[in-house]
DNA sequence: AAAATAAAAGATAAAAAACTCTTTTTATTT
DNA sequence: AAATAAAAAGAGTTTTTTATCTTTTATTTT
């Protein structure tokens, strides 16, 4: 569904919208610890992130990554777009490159219904939405 | 969502079950112009599922593949089994290994709707439900 | 100013997936 | 029996994805 490296920023971008709030900020050996991931991994996909200005970065002692109001509104949709591209909402399951209500592959209806419930799933869900979600225990970013 | 040889084994699957029919048999030269597929690899993929025993197989001159009764009644499901694993139906979105509905992942019971909708899907459709559809321009199975 | 801290950047490596080529085996037709 | 056709099997290559390691840059603290 989704690539590894997605999964990885999904993951992180909520955990560090959870973890920060104003003055904390969060370092890559905390994020990798906090959703199971490899260390080096992740600092690229910050970074990434970073540069697509989807998460905010400061250098040096006391720094790290840290969501600001903005950020927050991210939805998981625009992660996914940051990461694997547009491919989710235009890729047929088949993989023919032409398929579409005109030249449908055989389980392109059928299909359409789900991927819209999957862009409806991706986009509703904001990293605003998650937070506070964590430390109530309602659900995890990695295994216990 | 699903590998590249599963896709091929899906459209292989669907053009084998639409053209063969008691004697005749298909090659992999037809099968691989016929789904827009690397014809060595689709070659690899059809002797796989030849393997497991999703499809009919004869060697030499006239030989080729083909469906009988039984393989007709095989699922999208079935072949997505024996290519990708059942991945599609254990694995967590987000790539938890232990999520569950006692551990879920952020988006866990939002996502289980659609898995199981996705399921539905593949399971119900069987090779036998898309007989004829291909010449009567219904669907493709590869761009015009 | 020096030392320390942490992200950014760059380069490399390992693993998996996708794809290709060659040889062998089996069956058929002439 | 010989020639031919087509899948099976095996080995290899390329590309992409995933992951790691090293150096540089920016910032802060002492």
């Amino acid at each position: 569904m989704f690539s590894k490296s997605c999964e990885y920023a999904i993951k992180a971008m909520i955990f560090v919208a959870q973890k920060s709030n104003g003055e904390t900020r969060i370092g890559v050996k905390e994020i990798a610890k906090g959703t199971d991931a490899p260390e080096h991994f992740v600092a690229k996909i910050m970074q990434d992130l970073s540069r697509r200005k989807l998460v905010q970065s400061i250098k040096g002692p006391n720094g790290g990554f840290y969501t600001n109001e903005t950020d927050l509104k991210s939805s998981i949709a625009d992660i996914v777009k940051a990461m694997d591209g547009d491919s989710i909402y235009t890729d047929c399951v088949l993989g023919l490159k032409a398929c579409s209500e005109k030249n449908p592959c055989p389980v392109h209806f059928e299909y359409k219904e789900i991927k819209r419930n999957l862009i409806t799933l991706i986009e509703k869900n904001t990293l605003a939405d998650f937070n506070g979600k964590l430390s109530t225990g309602k659900f995890f970013l990695k295994n216990e």
